[in-house]
DNA sequence: CGGGATATAATTTGATCAAAAGTTTGACAG
DNA sequence: CTGTCAAACTTTTGATCAAATTATATCCCG
């Protein structure tokens, strides 16, 4: 029962940094050091390399000229475009999930939903943008198709750090919860309805993106780590 | 002038191994050694890491959970996923590249269409593949949109293996030039006429793609290499 | 047909080399 | 005499390689 040992190092380097970088660890713009990571997560510089080039490949890192690595600063217009991508693919998916879907996952999406609820009454950023991943992917994976998840997991990573600093900006209080709508069309079975409250809720993220404080924001907020 | 010395070796195995993968110099299922790749391309085993690395986030090869990485052996569903995406974001990159396109760069369109219709009356698969490829990011880049410019890479990259295995199978006298429609639709700055010639270019390489006789062909030929 | 030995290949580390950023020093102009 | 700019040097970091380790698959024997 020890598959513990068998995930590959830069395969979870890959995924910590992901997750670092969809949590806004990072300051967008700031450089990364393959030295400096490979020493913060306690690995060989090799595994930092190859999950660097992994994320580079999603446009999650964006590799300089020179051979620097930075996290990349989004203008307003990419935003727009992830979010044009994103309400085209992922209504699509939502539609395709909705014709797959089972009983039991929705009641899993249910719970999944309850969560983030509370996260949101909570003020707990982290959980929410956990919780609302998971809502999301949960979703996708119903859908069954393999290519547009593929697509859809690099738009995330390359939205995620806009979404956290608009989070930091507002608080949990002004993210409102446009899931049960989803919900109900998934229990119907309607792809038409999941599809156009996919868009709603998508459309909700970039609103709150593009607001002019956000956007302020975005361009030089976060904290820098040690 | 030895810029030759600038550029990594990862990046131009990396290069290399994608134009390998488009020209189909692997056939779908065939496993890919790091070791043997380093062995045929003169390097060590890090670039080529790297490269798999960059390729494998792409979906241009995938890797078993086991530790085998092998090109992609794509269903007829996936190759209908990928030209969904195609259709939509490569229409919208037409649209946006309608709006900003200059006289000077239709006239260098229409040359390189020119070399398209040369390749295509000798039967060249390569200068035809090569000068298609060349056309549409011409285009695409004229739009200005990197991210959208991005996703499209990904998706040609996927979705390359399978425009040769047609091409070999009924040659270039069955690929109609849908081009010309395209480039009248820009020099008259038309979006919408533009968008609708490009996915009917589109639709035309889904159709040969998706016929019974590729379809089968697709699944396992294409010889091996060394 | 199943289990263990063997071989093959991937993973990882540490070392070495090269390149780029940062820093110091020196010279020249105001 | 002082301030600024530039060139050379130092330090940091990235790129590549070779060797040791580990996991997987194959093959042979019971």
């Amino acid at each position: 029962m020890e598959k513990s040992a068998k995930i590959p190092e830069h395969q979870s380097a890959y995924e910590r940094l992901r997750d670092m970088i969809l949590l806004g660890k990072f300051a967008p713009g700031q450089p990364l050091t393959i030295m400096g990571l490979a020493e913060s997560l306690s690995v060989g510089m090799t595994p930092i390399r190859e999950a660097l080039r992994r994320l580079a490949a999603e446009n999650a890192v964006s590799t300089l000229g020179n051979r620097r690595i930075v996290v990349p600063q989004l203008s307003l217009k990419d935003i727009q475009d992830i979010y044009y991508l994103r309400f085209e693919i992922e209504s699509e998916l939502a539609r395709r999930a909705a014709k797959n879907i089972e009983k039991r996952q929705i009641t899993a999406l249910m719970e999944i939903d309850a969560a983030i609820d509370e996260a949101l009454d909570q003020g707990n950023i982290d959980a929410y943008l956990e919780g609302n991943n998971r809502f999301h992917f949960n979703i996708y994976d119903i859908a069954n198709a393999p290519i547009l998840l593929h697509t859809t997991r690099s738009l995330w990573v390359q939205a995620g750090p806009g979404l956290r600093v608009v989070c930091g900006r507002y608080g949990t209080a002004n993210l409102p919860d446009k899931h049960s709508e989803l919900l109900q069309a998934l229990s119907v079975a309607d792809g038409d309805r999941a599809a156009h409250a996919m868009r709603d809720d998508l459309r909700q993220s970039l609103t709150l993106i593009s607001a002019p404080a956000a956007q302020k924001n975005m361009i030089k907020s976060v904290k820098e780590p040690a």
